[in-house]
RNA sequence: GGGAGCAUAGCUCAGCUGGGAGAGCAUCUGCCUUACAAGCAGAGGGUCAUAGGUUCGAGCCCUAUUGUUCCCACCA
């Protein structure tokens, strides 16, 4: 027994039931099979404490519709889920969390914090998880992983060591990007560059011994106090003399060398840098060349120390301000100037990075891109869109080497350990408690790492690397990851070098950009601006699949989007209007049938044909359009189909062979109408999970669920060239009717006689009377061969003279005018395709196809140019 | 400073490897035609940013210009 459709769709019951049905089920879950190629995605972790928010669901509908699509195409599917720990992130919330109560980290201490974290992590972890539930997504949950579970923790420690070892891993005082919010280092890809109105301010450092003083220049006033030299070009005639003296830095009074480095650059400024190597990544540099001391003036929290009583507890804007103030008075301030200029920024927080002299640990990159490179310009992984590439490319051939050493709890902990008596250190991911050298006590780094460490593991830390479990053989390497453009940096890069390193396979072979969700003004979507759409709003009340719509159509790789209730309002009526199709086609198929067999193609009629025809096709182009990843081209392409050919005109041309309840016509139609519905909920439930589900449920169907149906492929056997041709003109002729009763005010319920002139007796026969009937306002139908009568309307159609008896309505004048219209129009095509033609190049060069086909169109346009010519001497006379 | 994208109907955007521009929304007109007014039928609306070039042929390829968005970068 069929279920029934109800008389409106209600997405949210529906959707919870038939999610359940499928998990239970276990169509998410992938069974391995030897016999079968598999087909892998990994979810980009959400932040396990995170929200869905649009950009989610974008990223998601995109891997769901993949992973659907080739369930449904046979390939064993996995789809990978989880979280991330987003240690910056999760650690803030916990901070800030416990701030209302009073409460810093250091109060709890590290242990106490630790469970505060897991705490906060499960209560809030399975949220999202939840959320993309109520998407539709076809995860295998029964494989979720978390960054920090078990594995993945094991799988970083494993990495650590291995680059330690092999020297890729080190540790160092450089100049990091300090957070003074976080308090902790970040990495150069977390920083944001922010435009900000600054000042220049030009400052006197005195020679010593007198003689008058060189000028500097700096953004940075509250710096001067780390200054331990001022560099000049050797190649400077200016300053030659001076390399090698000294000058005073005022309102400090050290003495401080003048040293020779290319860093100055000729013709920049003044020629003269001040060098400040604890708070600037390029004064490192001299530093080190010049060998001069490294001064830090700035605590963590971006306060001056205590090595400077005056300014001593300032933070660096107080100190700022106070120091220049000191400059002008103590007459060492020569000029302040004006300037825009790109602040780093923390992209967590905001905050103004302050580079630092600190002890971090850091990944070499150079000989971990160099492979990353190169398997993406061999097309080991491809971009969609290709102009990615540029970017990453751009991106690994000049990045730096990666700070992966974070001052939090929440995260991996790095695996060294040091000894308390002998300093020793050892990196070993089985932890180390006994110093090998002295037998002393070790106690271990106190810093975690970068979220991102952990991430670049994913694709194969999920699937049980560095073990070779069977799901690591058989779904590794994945095949698509889905992202936006905006962590290609983060992650995707840092993804690949890291498989070629520890698997020596790519992760993925292809990555399918997408870009932003924006809001209807084109804003991105914040929470400060309040201009964020809640998915889970558009769930409730239109459903998962109505937002997955949304989000799919409009829209290609790469680009972003903007996103208005006015597209959700579409995507529900096209819900809706499948709803209803489908209730209609349920009314009229009897339930006695529940075979999903074709009649015998001579039982067919031409619009049978002629759907089955056009609906053949496009399971191939759909497949095409997928298979290239343009969903948003496959989505629109069914969308049409279902809206514009088979509701507009299957049904409404089908309806009297319906209407009768009986006989081999009304059955034809009933199989073929079933089928075609059918097809096109298995075509479009990849991208609509739900509503297809349901209404294939409702039909005759094999097998449990769609989403375990095949994917209709093109059948050779059903495609019919001719009568698709032929209904095309019919519907051309009909189309031509309704227009010109518009255009005459005729009242659709005033039915005329419809007397239709055509040699292809073939398409025009007594046989589609009833199209012309049903659709076209005509009471009766009559077929001639030569039709005389001044007072019809003259219709001239594709191959076919229409003419309706509408004498008491007809405006001759009218009519002359628009015939006259007609024929210059015609006249003007004509004399363009002849031009055409007799151009030696078109014809010596064009292929035959374009050639035969501008001939056609002559002909055609001379055949109705003759038709419209004799209408016109007729009404003339 | 380097690089990339975008510019097509009133709005939001499609347009795959060059062969006479499409959709949704909005607008206008007429319809409760027994699935759907969240609907049906019809209409109007575009020098495809500008200027050159390649080609028999350019929205699409090349060059430049303008506007706009983004990414990257240690410019004192």
């Amino acid at each position: 027994m069929r279920k029934e459709l109800d008389k409106s769709y209600n997405p949210s019951e529906i959707e919870k039931t038939l999610y359940q049905q499928w998990c239970e089920a276990g169509y998410f879950t992938p069974e391995i099979d030897k016999n079968k190629t598999p087909f892998t995605i990994v979810i980009p972790p959400p932040n396990v404490t995170g929200q869905l928010h649009m950009g989610h669901a974008l990223d998601n509908t995109l891997q769901d519709s993949i992973i659907r699509y080739k369930r449904m195409k046979g390939f064993c599917t996995l789809w990978l889920p989880g979280t991330d720990h987003a240690s910056i992130a999760t650690e803030a919330k916990v901070v800030e969390a416990m701030r209302k109560e009073g409460l810093s980290k250091e109060d709890l201490g590290r242990e106490k914090f630790l469970e505060r974290a897991w705490a906060w992590k499960n209560q809030y972890g399975g949220r999202i998880i939840e959320q993309l539930k109520k998407m539709g997504s076809s995860c295998d949950w029964t494989r979720e992983r978390f960054t920090m579970d078990e594995g993945c923790s094991r799988a970083v420690r494993e990495v650590f060591q291995r680059l330690y070892e092999k020297g890729l891993i080190y540790r160092g005082e450089r100049i990091i990007n300090w957070c003074p919010h976080c308090k902790t280092s970040i990495s150069n890809a977390e920083v944001v560059y922010e435009e900000q109105k600054s000042h220049f301010w030009h400052i006197r450092y005195p020679l010593v011994g007198g003689g008058g003083y060189v000028e500097v220049a700096t953004s940075r006033p509250e710096t001067l106090l780390g200054d331990t030299a001022v560099a000049v070009n050797p190649n400077d005639e200016r300053y030659k003399h001076l390399i090698g003296q000294y000058v005073v830095l005022p309102l400090v009074g050290r003495r401080i060398p003048i040293v020779a480095d290319e860093h100055a650059q000729l013709g920049k400024g003044t020629g003269c840098v001040k060098i400040t190597p604890a708070h600037d990544p390029n004064d490192f540099e001299v530093g080190k060349r010049a060998h001069l001391p490294m001064e830090v003036v700035l605590d963590e929290t971006a306060k001056i120390t205590e090595n400077y009583p005056k300014y001593a507890g300032m933070d660096r804007y107080e100190a700022r301000k106070a120091i220049v103030n000191d400059l002008r008075e103590g007459g060492y301030l020569a000029e302040i100037e004006d300037l825009n200029h790109e602040v780093g920024t923390c992209y967590r927080c905001g905050t103004t990075i302050e580079p630092m002299l600190s002890l971090q640990w850091f990944v070499r990159m150079e000989p971990l891109a160099k492979p990353a490179v190169e398997a993406v310009r061999e097309g080991k992984t491809k971009f969609i869109p290709e102009r990615f590439e540029k970017n990453y490319f751009h991106w690994m051939e000049n990045t730096q080497d990666w700070c992966i050493s974070r001052q939090l709890w929440w995260g991996h902990r790095i695996p060294a350990y040091y000894c308390d008596d002998c300093g020793h250190m050892v990196v070993d991911k089985n932890g180390c408690d006994v110093c090998p050298k002295c037998g002393g006590h070790m106690t271990q780094d106190p810093d975690t790492l970068d979220t991102w460490f952990s991430s670049a593991l994913w694709p194969f830390s999920t699937l049980g690397w560095p073990d070779e479990t069977e799901d690591l053989k058989y779904f590794y390497p994945t095949n698509t990851l889905v992202t936006g453009y905006d962590i290609i940096t983060f992650w995707v890069s840092r993804m690949i070098f890291s498989a070629l390193e520890y698997t020596d396979q790519v992760p993925f072979d292809t990555v399918l950009i997408h870009g932003l969700v924006r809001d209807a003004q084109g804003r991105k979507m914040s929470k400060s601006l309040g201009n964020g759409i809640d998915p889970l709003e558009i769930i409730e009340t239109c459903g998962a699949d109505a937002l997955r719509f949304a989000l799919l159509t409009g829209n290609s790789p790469g680009n972003d989007m903007r996103f208005s209730p006015e597209k959700v309002e579409a995507a529900r009526n096209f819900t809706n209007k499948i709803w209803n199709a489908s209730r209609f086609a349920l009314m009229n198929i009897p339930e006695t049938l529940e075979d999903t067999a074709l009649p015998a193609i001579e039982k067919l009629h031409i619009e049978d044909k002629w759907i089955l025809s056009k609906f053949n096709k496009l399971t191939a182009e759909v497949s095409e359009n997928l298979d290239k990843y343009e969903l948003g081209i496959a989505l629109s392409k069914i969308y049409d189909f279902l809206w514009n050919v088979l509701c507009d005109w299957y049904i409404e041309v089908i309806k009297p062979r319906l209407f009768i309840k009986e006989g081999e016509d009304y059955e034809t139609a009933c199989r073929v109408l079933a089928y075609v519905l059918r097809g096109a909920m298995e075509l479009l439930h990849p991208f609509m999970p739900f509503i297809t589900e349901t209404i294939w449920q409702a039909l005759p169907h094999d097998g449990e669920s769609i989403m375990m149906a095949d994917y209709p492929v093109r059948n050779e056997n059903l495609i019919f060239e001719k009568e698709e041709d032929s209904m095309e003109l019919l519907i051309t002729a009909i189309r031509q009717i309704r227009n010109r009763r518009a255009e005459m005010n005729v009242p659709p319920s005033k039915k005329a006689k419809v007397i239709v002139v055509s040699a292809d007796t073939d398409t025009f026969s007594p046989a589609v009377s009833h199209f012309f009937e049903k659709l076209a306002g005509a009471s009766t139908v009559e077929y001639h061969e030569t039709f005389h009568d001044d007072s019809c309307v003259q219709i001239i159609s594709d191959k076919a003279i229409i003419y309706i008896p509408l004498a008491e309505i007809i405006d001759f004048e009218k009519e002359i005018a628009r015939l006259e219209a007609e024929k210059k129009k015609l006249l003007s095509e004509i004399e363009r395709v002849d031009k055409k033609l007799a151009n030696q190049g078109f014809v010596a060069k064009a292929p035959a196809a374009v050639i035969e086909g501008e001939k056609a169109k002559k002909a055609a346009y001379a055949d109705k140019l003759a038709s419209v010519e004799a209408s016109l001497a007729k009404y003339k006379k």
